[in-house]
DNA sequence: CTTACCATGTAAGGCGTTACATGATTCA
DNA sequence: TGAATCATGTAACGCCTTACATGGTAAG
């Protein structure tokens, strides 16, 4: 099958702009890129390797740091798969959303089960979009530093988006549920 | 660990509604929940299997028929298990986009590159919105006719404001690019 | 008669998480 | 000196998809 992993491409995405160790790329998947994707240790380390045999990446031992610790630089066949997989069409987007289905079957429990769950699910959502509205702040400061900061900008307005209009929906969910229940 | 594995609740939701076979399991689950969730036929007959062994759900061989066809049924025991599981304030929304990620790394290949990406991603998001927008429709002349229909109205509402947000997000993108691409 | 759909199931293998294991350094 | 953080890695295990295997029926 075509290769349904992407996390390699992620990381050498990473590595495009900076060299980093596998516990720096955790840090930046979890503060930047988490909302849309996200990855662990497990999985993390062992595509580095992979990605060393392949010759994709490199392994440089850090020499400015006592700590044992190994960073990793992207070679040129690296940076032409990172480009080939940018331009290949095929394109996953997928939802997985446990609170869709916990409304959707919300006829098999009482009507304040599903509020609480949604109460639930606005409360991270504004957290969220608190997040996300802070970094587009910083990144419209430094806009024009770096040629990266534009692409960054446009995916945390898709976060924006994406967050602000199930918000919308929270309030629309919450208000139907309301009202059944004072009927 | 905790069970991540939420298939047979799925199952189970579905079931509480209907009787049904693994084969209308799939079809109903790729007509109306596809786009926040979904299973090949892979994972829903083993899971149907390890639900007769839970007592959750009994196998009913199907009389109406001359083709072989194995119905299956909720016990009480499985609708309490889906009516535990609703109450369970664990909930978990993600969102795993390529398309994210194309633009996020859209400064390691061409502008153009992106853009068709991103017009891809709008036909799609374009295509996905009709069927919702189609199957909202449907649900509004029949909303009164089952306890569950208003369910499902909000649950194809979050789909029809998800896809919203993300074609508005396309726009933006666009704008953008289209600039770039004429400085 | 052949295409499309109905219908079920298994095996191989990929991908990823969690838990575990280990140990250094920094800061209060 | 103890907690937090830095840092790397493996093993077990779970979940899921794809591909394969099989065969019936309806409609044109």
């Amino acid at each position: 099958m075509a290769n349904e992993k992407k996390l390699d491409v992620v990381i050498l995405g990473l590595l495009s702009h900076e060299d980093l160790s596998g516990y720096d790329i955790k840090k930046r998947m979890d503060q930047i890129l988490s909302y849309f994707w996200s990855a662990s240790y497990g999985s993390i380390y062992p595509t580095l390797s992979q990605l060393v045999n392949q010759r994709l990446a490199e392994a440089v031992k850090d020499s400015s740091n006592d700590r044992r610790r190994t960073i990793y630089h992207i070679t040129e066949d690296g940076r032409k798969y990172l480009s080939e997989w940018l331009q290949k069409p095929d394109r996953k987007d997928d939802l997985h959303s446990e609170t869709a289905l916990k409304v959707f079957f919300g006829g098999c429990t009482d009507i304040s089960d599903t509020l609480q769950q949604i109460q639930a699910f606005e409360a991270e959502n504004k957290e969220k979009l608190l997040q996300l509205k802070a970094a587009e702040s910083q990144l419209q400061n430094v806009i024009s530093e770096a040629q990266d900061h534009p692409y960054y900008l446009l995916t945390v307005r898709l976060g924006i988006a994406t967050y602000s209009a199930w918000l919308s929906w929270c309030h629309e969910v919450k208000k139907y549920l309301k009202n059944q229940n004072h009927q």
